[in-house]
This record gives C-alpha cells, structure tokens and sequence, in this order.
RNA sequence: GCCGAGGUAGCUCAGCUGGUUUAGAGCGCUGGAUUCAUAACCCGGAGGUCGGCGGUUCGAGUCCGCCCCUCGGCACCA
C-alpha cells in the first residue's frame, strides 16, 4: 500500500437501543487507532476516513420509544448522543457520525435496492415458516425445532404461515465470491481479504454448505409505526433493518450526484470506496463477509479490501452477558480513564484486546500488570530518566551530538582496553573508571540507533499494513526498551562524574544523551496513535512537536528532518505514568 | 449433530514446509548489579515428560492413527 492510497475505515452502525459499553468502544478504538495512523503515514487526514455511526431502524427501537414516552426519533436521537459521547470521551477521531434515520442514507440505500430490484438481484417470493403470532414474528426452523412448536413466550402453537417477501438473490454469487475471497488472501486487487485467518476459513466452509436466497424485507402490518425504509415501488414493504444498515457504508461516501451535500461534506467522497477497512466483532462477519460483498457485486460497486472480525472481551474470565449484568460499560471506562488516564486505558485494551480470532480478557490485575510495565516502567520512566540527565548535566538544553552516525560501537584495543574513540568506549571506560564496569561474560554489544530505529519503523508499517496494529505500537515501546539497555550499559551518569576531567568525557555524554532523547522522541511518535495526548505530553515538554503536516516516516528518521535540536530547551515534565499500586482496588463507576 | 481451531514454563503465548543446539519470548516470581529515573532500569535463575498412547523415520512439539480435554462457526448479541 502506497503512502497516497486513500484510506476508508468503518465500525458497524451500532444498535441505538444499547447503551455503549467496552464492545463498541473497543470496536472503534481500533478504528481510532488504525485512522490516526494512517493519517500520520501520509502527513496529512485528507486521504483517511474513518466512519462510525448509529443503526436505528430496529422495531425494538419503536417498542423501545413508546415505554419512554417518545417517538422513535425522540428517543433514537438521545441514544445516538449517549453514543456520541462516549466516543469523544474516549478520544475519536470519527470523520462522519452516520445515523440510518438521515436522509442522506435513506435516499441512497433505497437507490440501492430499486437498483437491485431493476437488475433482478432482488426479486418477489414466498416465504414460508413458523410464525409466532403472540409476537408476530417469524422464528427460525432450528429456534421453532428447539421449542417444540410452540411459542417460546405465550406457549401458543405456531403456525406454519406463508407470505410474499423480497429476496437477495445471494445464490447468483457463489462462484463470485469465492474468487473474491481467494483474491484477497493473496492481496490482488477486487479481493477481499477476511481476517483473522480463522474467520476466513470459517466462511469459506460455509459458503461450500451452498448460498440461498436470502429474505431482505417483511410486510408492513397494521398499527406499525412509520419507521424504516418501504421497498421502492412495493410500500406495502419494509426493508428490513440489517440490509439497509449494510449500506452506510457506501451511502455516506457516495455522496457524489448530490452537490448541495457533497460542498458541506468537503467535497466528493467517492474516492474513498472502496472501503479499505471494514471492523466488526464476529458475530457480523456472515453479513460484512459475504451478503454486503454480493450486494456490491450486484450494484457494480467493488467490494471492500478487508473485513476484519475481532472475538470478544470477556469479564475477569466470565462472559458478558445481559443476564449476568457484567458489561463493562462506558462509565466503567471512565473510571479506569480517571485513575490511571485515557491513554492507558486506550492501550490497555488495544493491546490486550481480542484482535484476533480468540476471547480475550479484561482483568483489573492484568491492566495494572500492563499499565506498570508498558507504561509506567517503560515510556514513562525512560523518558523522564533522559529527560531528568539532560535537564541536570546540561541546563535542559539538549546537547549537540557527535558522530553518532557512526553508531556506538566497543572497540577493544589489543591491549585490552577500551579505544575512547568511539562514544561507546569512552562511556566503558569511565565504568572502569570508576570501578563499575560492564560485568565480565555480558556480550559486546552495538548500539546502532539509525539502523535500529529504522528497523523499528520499518516493522510498525509492515505491521499496519497487517493490520497487525499491536504489533505497530509495540514496537515503540520496543525502542523504549533499547533506550533503558543503552543507558545501563553506557552509564551515562558515571561519565558525567569524570566531565570536568576531560572534555572528549563531555562529548560522549552529549551524544549518547542526544541520542536516547531522540530516539524517546521517535518512540513518542510511534505509540501516539494509541495514545495521542501522552505523546502530546512529551513533545510539549521537549519542544519537538510535529509539524502539520509531517509525514511518519520522515517524523521517525534517527537525526533527520524533525530530530531535536541541540541548544533547545527540554524539560523533565511531569511523570507521564504513575506506578499502579497492585493491591489497590478497581476503579468503579460513579 | 455437522464443520473448524487448539492443547508448549505460574499466566499469555512464539515455534513455517521434521534434524542450529542442553525447547523460546513477554509478564509474574527469585538472586545479583546499579543509582540518571516513577524501589524504576540492567544482568542471571527459575529446569516445562512440548495433552495421553501407539506408529512412520537414522531423527518428531514439528508427520500418521486412536483417545482425552478446551474452544470457536453453523443461531440474535461489539
């Protein structure tokens, strides 16, 4: 992927009946994450969007509205804020928040269904099941099978009820789908590629178990509240919620044959489709995978390039459920965002959430565990330790390097002592010196920070690209870690005791506090997508704030354009991450 | 039931097409070193029959068979 490819990623439209817990949450930080990314890679958000919203054409939604006392606009309105919210609280950079109730969306995905009703992919048939009348609705062979026919709430039996509905004719594309989704496995374009791997196989098996028609609208009974979208040209129907919902996607990036919308929107979207990214938990694979796939096809549109299906989060190792009454809710979030900071919440569940195919779990010890090493002993205490030499032995300028191209090599001279012309001997000598030296039987090693660095860089893009996006923010915390090696073994501290003795002493502190310095700089770069306002922390204090504008690569060169200058003023700064206390106990909402 | 994934150090997991070693990493735990730093960082250790049994092979976590266990998909839920 080139740096300019526009860049499209999606959450699914959340449920406006629910209230937002960590799923959604979770869901679309690594949307967040992966947006700001990508944004930082090309310097600019022009050729990113990242896309959330709200589905509310659900019947619950009207039941929902009249215990409250509201209409269904009412009510979703006020949901669809409570998810609002949680989203700026929790720090995203959502280019669009879409609403199916917009007419923006209704127009275009009624559009899309009179499109496929024209070209024949969506066509009138029977539909015969079990209907449930004390409910009115229709239940599933296996779900009728399970309660033996008869109503799982009134206890009535069920009739066999027959009537005229719409289909997809999802059937059509079988063979079309499976070539899509091997295309997409070798990364050729017009594939999707379905991710994690086991997802893929997963609806591959179930694509070979033969595609039917699938029913995509229901009658409009009597008494039903205006609410949805009628199939065009049939009134007497309504589309049902989920395929509708599907077409956010495209509907708010195609927004291009309505210019009045299109100027308020900046312009034509339609370069963004097709989406590069869509993200959802797993139980909507089936639907993004496949039928929003096939849909496409039959618009003429291309499909999207990945879909991405995380697993769940699980509770100290119990299942969410309703039942149980142990979501992790928004306000839940907050409270871990108020103690330890949103930052560290935003990478505790980044790194630790279920991006691949398994569960995974949110234990209040394990985010302690992750927040002290990650955070607390790692980028915070290295950059304060730099922060803290450079601010003691040189006034809080930083000091002007030498010959750190050459990287930091120990030479041992035939006599068996350090040649002090390279930094790195300097700094073991003056271990020597002062009777610490690097204990006998460690290996040699070399410090090489623009290689290192740039290995480092090299991996997150390779891993972005993956959409491997722990892997990309890990490993900044991984040049943090090399940073602490460097210092141990270079003892900068003993060196600065024998500087006043020898001015080629003060040189080689100068270039290796320099040079850990820059290299926390590239680190704060690095994790800032995840944690955007900690990284703001450290440029603030050291003055090394990337310029609008700023390309990532360019922003994470060793010494380069955006290294940090010598002479400029550095400041210790508060710590960014107080050490948890294990014992303590779990924040709690409220 | 059908289809699939997996069982490797206390925990979370790497180990692709079998022979680089006496099977690795991170965290936790423990001993040491050190003081610039947020009792942080660095070094070392801890010795896990690589789920069980049998087989193929000169040689198997790594291939085959059987068995035990866990977990996913097939059905709404991020």
């Amino acid at each position: 992927m080139t740096d300019q490819t526009p860049f499209y990623v999606t959450t699914p439209i959340y449920y406006v009946n629910d209230r937002p817990h960590i799923g959604h949450c979770y869901t679309t930080l690594v949307a967040d994450v992966a947006a700001r990314f990508e944004r930082l890679r090309r310097g600019s958000g022009r050729d990113v969007f990242f896309l959330t919203g709200t589905d509310e054409h659900a019947e619950k939604v009207v039941e929902t509205a009249q215990k409250r006392g509201l209409s269904p606009m009412e009510w979703a309105t006020q949901n669809a804020g409570e998810f609002r919210k949680a989203f700026d609280f929790m720090g995203f950079s959502f280019d669009d928040f879409v609403r199916t109730t917009e007419d923006r969306h209704k127009a275009r995905a009624s559009d899309y269904i009179e499109r496929l009703m024209k070209s024949g992919d969506i066509e009138l048939g029977d539909y015969e099941g079990w209907w449930d009348a004390s409910q009115e609705e229709y239940l599933t062979e296996t779900v009728a099978k399970d309660a033996n026919f008869v109503s799982p709430v009134s206890g009535k039996p069920l009739e066999r009820r027959k009537e005229q509905n719409y289909f997809f004719r999802l059937d059509k594309y079988e063979a079309q789908l499976f070539d899509a989704i091997a295309r997409g496995e070798r990364g050729e374009p017009g594939g999707v590629r379905i991710l994690p791997e086991a997802r893929r196989n997963e609806v591959l098996g179930r694509i070979r178990g033969g595609l039917q028609r699938v029913p995509v609208s229901r009658r409009i009974r009597e008494g039903d509240a205006d609410w949805g979208i009628r199939m065009p040209g049939d009134p007497a129907h309504r589309v049902y919620v989920w395929i509708e919902a599907l077409c956010n996607y495209l509907t708010v990036v195609d927004n291009e044959r309505a210019p009045s919308t299109a100027a308020a929107e900046g312009g034509s979207r339609r370069r963004f489709w097709p989406a590069s990214v869509h993200l959802m938990a797993k139980d909507i694979l089936w639907f993004h995978a496949v039928i929003w796939p096939a849909m496409l096809m039959a618009l003429g549109e291309e499909p999207p390039r990945t879909v991405y299906a995380h697993a769940y989060w699980v509770r100290e190792g119990r299942k969410m459920s309703k039942s149980l009454g142990n979501f992790i809710e928004i306000e839940t979030i907050e409270a871990y965002a108020k103690r330890y900071s949103l930052d560290a919440v935003r990478w505790y569940l980044l790194t630790q959430g279920p991006l691949g195919a398994t569960d995974a779990d949110f234990s209040h010890a394990k985010f302690v565990e992750v927040y002290n090493a990650d955070l607390a002993n790692g980028i915070g205490n290295c950059a304060s330790r730099v922060g803290n030499m450079i601010e003691k032995y040189f006034g809080g300028k930083v000091p002007e390097p030498r010959d750190y191209q050459q990287g930091f090599y120990q030479r041992l001279l035939p006599d068996g002592s350090f040649d002090t012309s390279t930094v790195l001997g300097q700094a073991l000598a003056a271990r020597q010196v002062a009777g610490t030296p690097v204990p006998t039987g460690q290996s040699v090693k070399a410090f090489n920070f623009p290689d290192v660095v740039k290995h480092h860089v090299a991996e997150a893009l390779a891993a972005l690209d993956a959409l491997d996006l722990v892997r990309a923010v890990q490993m900044g915390i991984q040049l943090v870690r090399f940073v602490d090696d460097f210092i141990s073994h270079t003892a900068p501290f003993t060196l600065a005791k024998q500087i006043n003795e020898d001015e080629s002493k003060k040189s080689a502190l100068q270039t290796i506090l320099w040079a850990c310095a820059e290299t926390v700089r590239i680190a704060s770069v690095m994790v800032s997508p995840v944690m955007p306002s900690k990284a703001r922390h450290i440029w603030d204090a050291w003055n090394c704030f990337p310029p609008e504008g700023a390309e990532f690569r360019h922003l994470c060169e060793f010494g380069g354009e955006y290294k940090l200058n010598p002479g400029q003023a550095i400041s210790k700064g508060e710590a960014l991450f107080m050490r948890a206390d294990p014992a303590e106990a779990a924040p709690v909402a409220g």
